[in-house]
DNA sequence: TTGAAAGCGCTAACAT
DNA sequence: ATGTTAGCGCTTTCAA
């Protein structure tokens, strides 16, 4: 616990006899110094324990090898994804991630962007609760990629949740279904608004009359209000805004003893850990989550290395393995997703999610 | 994404009109000037849209307002109770909390800990993969509090799972049950020895035969060995090593149309996400992880603010409601849990977890 | 009360 | 190939 006082750059190039730029250079760009010099640097650090202090290195650099990831809430299982996907990516490229919850609010958002800066490379901002406005504002001051949002002139990552919902529809339309609710999730979320504005016209397409309900909150307790308003509205089947929502949906059809899916389907969003573990099990749309939680990390590193100088620090984490350099390379290549070609430049990658069928779907009873 | 350049301390005093030094009083120690000075400095600082670099303040301070968690499996729904439990805590103190994952693997850990120092201030390490030496000997380099381990000298925080594993037994002592299998975990677990070396002593003292089975991976899929190993070993119940394990064994019972619990009770470990969802809904030992994640940030805080001028950041978050004050104050009193007076001084926190009974257990049939 | 100046650990010119 | 020096943005003596 004691803390001891680290060797710096300085006491190693004492150690070794040679002057501190003759030490940083053996230990950043082996190449250009003497062999044995720089073995004999090397040989002094590795003895010493000398690491090089981070701080120093960003105060000259201006870079931290750090990227925040910035949600509204760690609690909801969906962002566990995304911890995970933009985890890994920048773990393998040997940056730091740290981790920032605002709590569902605009202003700690907006708050904690201000403070990031600086202190991180960028950041990979999801389901932001900021204006389009706002967060282009925060772009300018600090690298920024955006997951299921479209910010004109901001790299960004969708999940076409909306495509995965006509899919729902679909499924059960193809079961005779022919009343359909859909407990709708916050006003202020932008992928509810685009489910809705998908839903509607498939429904139509479709021969299938559509109810929306809510908002509800999407969490587990506002299910039970939901599954009482479909069952209310005559629906025979209820498409829920998430899976939390749908769990709580199931709960309150057990309790009320209405047969699922015989009396009501019920389909979810997202696919959240427990959603195969549910009984009945539920059928909900399959998010590419952590995929995209990696190609935003692979968008932001893109950005990021782009304007930095070749070389590794040797202490960095391994670089990718050749063979998944390949992978790397797709990041920037934004335009093989040629869909939703929006108002600007920069097309998001658009990752397409699909319906996952199990037991609380079936046919019309 | 231009991310122009920011204005420094430098640019801040030269609109004010005064000196760097100045400045850097006027915005962190308001009181040592004069009040007009000082408003003139903020008034410029705020209209420049100053904030203070992390780095320069790290350098020279050693401080970095940054602690790191760190994980051997970020994905294990056990440790979300700890990121949001530190990050909670972390956050209210003004601290920024990175995410660390080792990825099971002792080296990385050890790798993880050694580049962490001088990028944290401390760190929260759970379910270190590594020896008590080890752990000792990077607590000499970087402010450290385990979870789960007891390392003689290092502050920790200890859940008291097997104490729950012990009621578990009972519970199903009381239903009748006299042949109940134990789902070990990995050998590696420091936890599941402790839990094993708990079980058998109450086994005894209760009348009841303990068959222990494995070790099985702590995660799904390994439920269906567990299961099947449990019906041969001619269990009326089995106690798994966590809520994973069981919901693999839920599954594979359910698969073999073994009904739970009249032919076979079971017990899982950690109350994680799901467990109330799955049907039969599980019994488990409820741990209060979010709560050892935020004594463990205590523990940490603790230590790191003791050796530290007394006034904050303007800019840090707000400290924590005076009415919460009480709570932080339990953090150091390490004195009243009296338990597992180890070989040292100071003894981690224990804190004690309970069984909470739902329907995968009933009587022996 | 305020300013000047030193220096945290490091890297990058520049000089040798 | 190596050493010398300046300076990143900030805080903190030390003087004025």
């Amino acid at each position: 616990m004691a803390v001891r006082r680290q060797p710096t750059l300085r006491d190693v190039a004492a150690a070794a006899g040679v002057a501190v730029s003759t030490a940083s250079r053996a230990l950043t760009r082996p190449g250009r110094v003497n062999a044995d010099t720089a073995d004999r640097v090397v040989a002094a650090a590795k003895e010493l324990g000398y690491i090089p202090s981070a701080s120093a290195r960003a105060l000259l650099s201006g870079r931290t090898a750090t990227v925040a990831l910035v949600l509204p809430d760690v609690t909801n299982p969906f962002f566990f994804g995304l911890v995970r996907g933009t985890g890994a990516r920048l773990r393998e490229s040997g940056y730091v991630q740290v981790l920032a919850d605002t709590e569902e609010s605009a202003e700690v958002e907006l708050d904690t962007l201000r403070k990031l800066r600086g202190q991180v490379d960028g950041a990979v901002l999801a389901a932001s609760r900021l204006s389009d406005e706002q967060i282009a504002a925060a772009a300018a001051d600090l690298a920024l990629v955006v997951v299921n949002r479209t910010i004109p002139g901001t790299p960004g990552v969708l999940l076409d949740t909306a495509g995965g919902m006509v899919q729902a529809l679909e499924h059960l339309a193809s079961l005779g279904h022919r009343r359909v609710a859909y407990a709708s999730g916050p006003v202020t979320s932008w992928s509810d608004r685009r489910r809705r504005e998908a839903l509607e016209p498939a429904a139509a397409r479709l021969g299938v009359e559509l109810v929306v309900l809510g908002p509800y909150a999407p969490v587990r307790q506002a299910g039970a209000a939901a599954a009482d308003a479909a069952l209310d509205a005559g629906a025979t089947a209820v498409v829920a805004f998430n899976d939390l929502l749908a769990f709580g949906v199931l709960e309150r059809l057990d309790a009320r003893e209405v047969p699922v899916p015989e009396r009501l389907s019920v389909i979810g969003c997202d696919d959240i850990f427990g959603a195969d573990l549910v009984r009945p099990a539920l059928t909900t749309v399959e998010s590419p989550v952590e995929e995209a939680g990696r190609m935003a990390a692979d968008l932001l590193l893109a950005r990021l290395e782009g304007n930095r100088p070749a070389d590794d620090d040797p202490d960095a984490a391994p670089a990718a393995d050749p063979d998944e350099a390949s992978d790397l390379d797709r990041a920037p290549d934004l335009d093989d997703e040629p869909v939703t070609r929006g108002r600007d430049a920069a097309d998001p990658v658009l990752l397409p999610t699909h319906l996952v069928v199990r037991s609380s779907t079936g046919p019309v009873g």
